[in-house]
DNA sequence: CTCATCCATCGACAAATGTCGATGGGTTTC
DNA sequence: GAAACCCATCGACATTTGTCGATGGATGAG
């Protein structure tokens, strides 16, 4: 609440410097904020995190109240954010966790999901 | 990429099930995702984060390419987030992180900033 | 008091996003 | 083959989101 310290007194007209923060940074990071920022892919994103097993697109369609299109209009999401990966077997397309995610990116996912 | 053990064979119209994943835990880890996923407001986080002084309107207005509505319209959003805590000092309203951060919370953007 | 400065809010607008129904391509079973 | 199933893509639509200009309140300097 209370701002302990306060910076040197200000002049009127006069703003402090912003540090250095690259915008690269910024667009990368958001990038994957937006992937994550949809309880849907996030429930999506803990099942698989959670059984540690390929899942069908069926499987959430029959689990999630939501069609088929919009599930896999999701997986795209999750799958063009780096974050999931997919094989066609017969029938079926299986996605998992992409097995090359970064250390950090999956630090970040187990932080969130616990 | 390669699928190592598949599940149990599958039957057509057969869909495996979901883990367990709380419906509330999905809603509002994407609100604090929703939160992150701009990279304006990335940007003033990591400001905040780096410099770990109190900062004000003007300074992002300054220092980042956006009109100062813009801005407001920003920190109101990680304010309302619970990310962020600011207070009046005269003409200057002073953003901080928040100071009662969770741990987990403060954990997550420490890692995002690094 | 008067004026300049900082800031929040409002209304408007374009762009992005989540969702659906319809369609069609692949694949397996019959 | 023919039918049934799984899935991706397309077009459409409503909602949300990021941005701006305009406005007004609050506060301090002159």
């Amino acid at each position: 609440m209370a701002v302990k310290e306060l910076p040197v007194l200000r002049e009127r007209g006069e703003c402090c410097d912003l540090p250095v923060v690259k915008e690269s940074w910024a667009t990368e990071t958001s990038e994957l904020m937006k992937a994550l920022a949809d309880p849907t892919r996030l429930t999506m994103l803990a099942s698989l995190w959670k059984t540690d097993a390929p899942m069908c697109v069926c499987d959430f369609t029959a689990g999630l109240a939501l069609t088929q299109p919009t599930i896999s209009h999701h997986m795209a999401k999750l799958r063009a954010a780096g974050l999931v990966d997919c094989e066609k077997r017969g029938i079926w397309v299986y996605y998992r966790l992409h097995d090359k995610l970064s250390p950090s990116t999956r630090r970040l996912l187990g932080q969130l999901i616990r």
